[in-house]
DNA sequence: TGCCAGACGTTATACCGTTACGCAACGAAC
DNA sequence: GTTCGTTGCGTAACGGTATAACGTCTGGCA
């Protein structure tokens, strides 16, 4: 267990027992996944792991996959600052990357506002293969 | 209705109801909600819908929006080829815009093959406030 | 004719997320 | 120290999203 060295404002103890679960499993995991694993604490419903999740994402220690319906802890040690982030999406191994590039953000705000379009919130995820899932 | 004319591969009657339904909402609609409009020409299980989002999906003729679990019928007059595409997606109006930039896909593409990360699908959607919701 | 592929229809079920309650703990204000 | 707002917690019920597992029907084609 690694653990994170955030800035972090005192977790409660819902929020640290899903934050632990999401680190130790490495991976994504569904919200009823993460229930699954703390019914031996005591959890119970699914509105407990939202909580606590809804929580960690507005911190940034977690992030929403969109287009998994899961959730992840954040990679980075440094958290705390959040632009956009994008992600990369192993479909083989599930493992999950994460891409922080400025010149990108700049290029997506750039032609959104060409459009006319303020953005409030950028999503990108990639699905594709990891480097140690190419054969 | 402007009705596309798309190189497409002569629709299903379902297909068609669905396409249908969704270009002259003319913003996302969920599958459900899709279902709900077209209960009136005999479609009953959500199923039926699914499979005609499906394959007009995997022609292009429609997209999925993985942010808000909906689909909304193509922009694009020439639809068919299909590269990565940015969603602009109000969230005052719940229109939906498109924008198709080689040198955004380029730069991700880019930023994904640093990692060794090989992508096989992009999914961008920008949540804000489109010109005409900006006051 | 017999076979096969593709679309269809139905039922049931699984998975994801929220609404609506009420309770308990804490700190700030007076 | 009581009042009050805020925040987190727990439970039950529900609603929204998506798929599994069947079986049927049709059209093309050898």
């Amino acid at each position: 267990m690694a653990g994170h060295a955030h800035n972090a404002p005192q977790l409660t103890k819902n929020q640290a027992l899903v934050l632990g679960t999401l680190e130790s499993a490495g991976a994504p995991l569904s919200a009823y996944t993460i229930l699954d694993h703390l019914r031996g604490e005591g959890l119970r419903a699914p509105l407990q792991v939202y909580r606590a999740l809804d929580k960690l994402v507005a911190i940034g220690m977690v992030h929403r996959l969109e287009s998994l319906n899961a959730f992840v802890a954040c990679r980075h040690p440094g958290c705390g600052h959040h632009e956009t982030v994008a992600f990369m999406i192993c479909e083989a191994c599930s493992n999950v990357g994460e891409i922080t590039d400025a010149s990108l953000e700049d290029r997506l705000k750039l032609a959104a506002e060409d459009a006319g379009f303020a953005p409030k919130r950028s999503i990108i995820e990639l699905r594709g293969t990891c480097r140690d899932c190419q054969s």
